[in-house]
DNA sequence: GTCTATAGGGGGATAGAC
DNA sequence: GTCTATCCCCCTATAGAC
């Protein structure tokens, strides 16, 4: 796997998660590199290319990450916490999360970024229903109503939640991590 | 008042809730107005006038809203009811609010553009935030800390819901309403 | 007020040399 | 793999006729 590869598609989420998909260039991209235009369409033929690839590492990514939490033990509460953990350092970093970012840009984007977009989503959506239903049955975690409710609501929450804060300059994201917790304890 | 002005202006912000602000051309409204794109140039000489515009009459509305609600002497259930209801209504139409879609464009928005969406949010959460503790003095809302981070997570959730949903075809809005009205009952 | 015409720039993308 | 050179399109914006 190409070092220059690497860099683009690093360079390339930072960009979509701060300006947005559509705001970006390949120059943003080549001009920090210092490398050419016509470099990046080598690796990434087009654009629509580059948003898939990096929409499938973040899908990747989340799932070594619940997998080793899995393998770990860890329990309903630390899993959920990392979970959280991931917005509280994006929300430091003042970017928005992959989703969160081209949610809006949806009925823009090709239809190979659209389905990418799709699947993360449902992941997340899926792997926090089950972990809330989990700590439910333990009594770990309490809440009325149906699981994927309460876990859509948390991650509505944490998505807008960066955007919000970010308008705002908002320096205080630890009380929505409070409020999602307080609202889960038994 | 001309009518051309307003219709570019409800173009203008349909165009923003649905494909976003850098993803919106004059092209895109002149076509469907079936004028030339000099004549939107005549009403908002720049894209960012154009912004400006809608975001003030977006506030002016909001003001509106909640000083009539204010007026006719609704108790807070009923107010909060209304507003949520605007993001039922959002969800129908497929559309997200004004705040959800330019939120992660922030960057790339005028100086002027900018300074209406930060005045927006605050206005929202500011009004939210008295609502909440108005309601909890009276013993009609429960929840514990402070208010003004129960209404950003309010906020955020509804802001957030709507990208989520849109992202996932969701067609089951209620339950994200249900969810936040349930959290709130004493 | 709305038009035609056009400027000026930036975008994504490709061909072919090295 | 990376470059130079170039294409073509769409964008915002302006000047001046009607």
């Amino acid at each position: 796997m190409s070092v220059t590869r690497e860099k683009i598609m690093e360079l390339g989420e930072s960009l979509i998660r701060t300006k947005g998909y559509n705001a970006f260039s390949y120059q943003d991209i080549s001009t920090e590199l210092g490398i050419k235009n016509a470099a990046i369409h080598y690796y990434f033929p087009t654009k629509e290319n580059l948003g898939t690839s990096i929409l499938k590492t973040n899908i990747q990514r989340f799932e070594e990450m619940t997998d080793n939490m899995q393998s770990r033990g860890f329990d309903e509460w630390k899993q959920l916490d990392s979970f959280i953990k991931i917005y509280v350092k994006s929300h430091r970093e003042q970017k928005l999360c992959i989703v969160g970012s081209l949610g809006p840009d949806v009925y823009t984007l090709g239809e190979s970024t659209k389905a990418e977009l799709f699947k993360m989503t449902e992941k997340i959506i899926t792997w926090l229903t089950n972990l809330l239903d989990s700590g439910r049955a333990k009594n770990i975690f309490a809440f009325e109503g149906e699981a994927v409710n309460k876990a859509t609501t948390i991650f509505s929450a944490l998505v807008g939640g960066l955007q919000i804060s970010r308008i705002s300059g908002n320096t205080d994201f630890k009380s929505l991590y409070m409020s999602i917790a307080e609202d889960l304890k038994p």
